[in-house]
DNA sequence: CACATCATTTCTATATTAGAAATACTAATT
DNA sequence: AATTAGTATTTCTAATATAGAAATGATGTG
């Protein structure tokens, strides 16, 4: 045995990641239907819960998630440093493409730079740590937008001006949202030249177990050597480094939220 | 007994607890000094943790709080229904110092109504649920600028054009600025016929278990009965409503994480 | 290089938990 | 309004899972 499990820590987050969307209330009876247990147990488990303030109930024997995880939960947001967390991720990256990587975040207009790693090439791009980079022309900031709830990317669409970056032409609102229609699709976004004219990249998101766009992986270089057929092999080895920063911050053993059956038993 | 409560639960969430701002790590010794129980205990648990993705390991013994904490976080806040857990404690309020009171959040730039209560005596203000408030001229709204992280009130300050509602006199940024201050330092606001002319108001603060800003809670209505001094008379209540907002966030159990010694010792 | 500190494993006694059965609520149906 | 059905909750006890002592392994320091 590597080391000895807590059953009951095991089995109290299982009850807790049974409220899925949809899912806003929990009892007794239900949890214990869905992780194969005793009702009596899963009350016990609810009733403890609830004194963590993990849970609240709100009325006789229904639950719900507490504010406790809430706090939580930006703690351990603010605490997780991103930048060092994605950083050796992307050098691995770089090392693999032979091309410059970054990573980004998203402030609400733009998308801001949170790592880089720069190929060995020399590259005259100035994007650095802290670096805003416009959404609508850039892979990254494509990525976000794709991600962005309908209305908040209708009141970013109605404030924002489309003009074009450099000499190329300039890209219509319905352009760019049939375009983020297929970023969002399949998780994937391009810049051809469109913030500036040498330089191509393409992004990949990093998700949360529940879907949510956490960060941007990109890969950029200069136009003659980041072709199509080059920026598609790129993208076997961003989809396993996004899968590498999605290991690190959830940890090992948390598979997906199957659900369904079970999955620990003694 | 009321009810078996599960000890190994709470002593993982003791732990996760101990997770505090300024302590981004946690080693099993820590741990098992904090709590008070054998390190070989504290290990265990930080393992069985680490299974749940509830932490993470950044190097041999090292734990940081995972990002399924963020997810199960973002899942209780949206869960929670703000709006109906306020809504009663609302209608209390008003019920006691017999003039409206409403609930808002905050947008990134002005204060959302989301719940409200209206007195017996009829009001002409057009505030109802989802209406959005001017931040710098009301109550809510210097409330939530003053609880706003420095860089963004200066974005806010830097973009804001600090016109005046009403015939009153602007404010100017320097004069919003120190009443800020004061505000945060008292976690309460006013609004002195700001917005219009014949309505003052008084809010406070639903505040998390680290100090954020959840909500905030105001009584308001026609300058006539609004007075200085009966809005200081309105203080208590609203501040025992505040507290019966955040006591049906977290749950009865949950008490402020004091930390030091231990706490429960079964 | 040896020591000290801390993480990790092994082993076992015992405290804790899981479940059966009984009891108390609550709500739906007639 | 009364009966019933379905849960929640409590009580009690056996057996399991956990806590801790002692041993071992890793890591870094004087």
């Amino acid at each position: 045995m590597v080391s000895q499990i807590n059953g009951s820590v095991v089995k109290a987050f299982q009850i807790l990641q049974l409220f899925e969307p949809g899912r806003p209330e929990l009892t007794a009876a239900i949890a214990a239907e869905k992780l194969g247990m005793n009702m009596v147990t899963a009350h016990r488990f609810l009733r403890t819960l609830e004194l963590t303030g993990a849970v609240v109930a709100v009325s006789r024997g229904a639950y719900q998630l507490g504010f406790t995880l809430v706090d939580l939960g930006e703690r351990a947001a603010n605490q997780t440093n991103l930048s060092n967390v994605v950083q050796p991720v992307l050098e691995d990256l770089t090392a693999t493409v032979e091309e410059s990587s970054m990573a980004s975040l998203f402030d609400g207009e733009k998308a801001v730079c949170i790592a880089r790693a720069v190929a060995a090439r020399p590259l005259f791009v100035d994007v650095k740590k802290g670096s805003r980079l416009e959404a609508y022309c850039t892979a990254h900031g494509k990525l976000w937008l794709a991600h962005l709830p309908e209305d908040q990317l209708a009141r970013y669409l109605d404030t924002v001006e489309l003009r074009p970056m450099n000499s190329s032409r300039s890209i219509t609102r319905e352009e760019l949202v049939e375009e983020l229609a297929s970023v969002r699709a399949e998780g994937l976004s391009f810049n051809r030249g469109e913030r500036e004219a040498e330089i191509n990249a393409v992004a990949v998101p990093v998700l949360s177990r529940s879907g949510k766009m956490i960060c941007g992986i990109s890969v950029f270089g200069a136009t003659g050597r980041m072709t199509d057929a080059a920026m598609q092999s790129f993208i076997a080895p961003m989809r396993s480094a996004a899968a590498r920063v999605e290991a690190l911050l959830y940890g090992p053993g948390a598979a997906a939220t199957s659900s369904s059956e079970s999955g620990i038993d003694t």
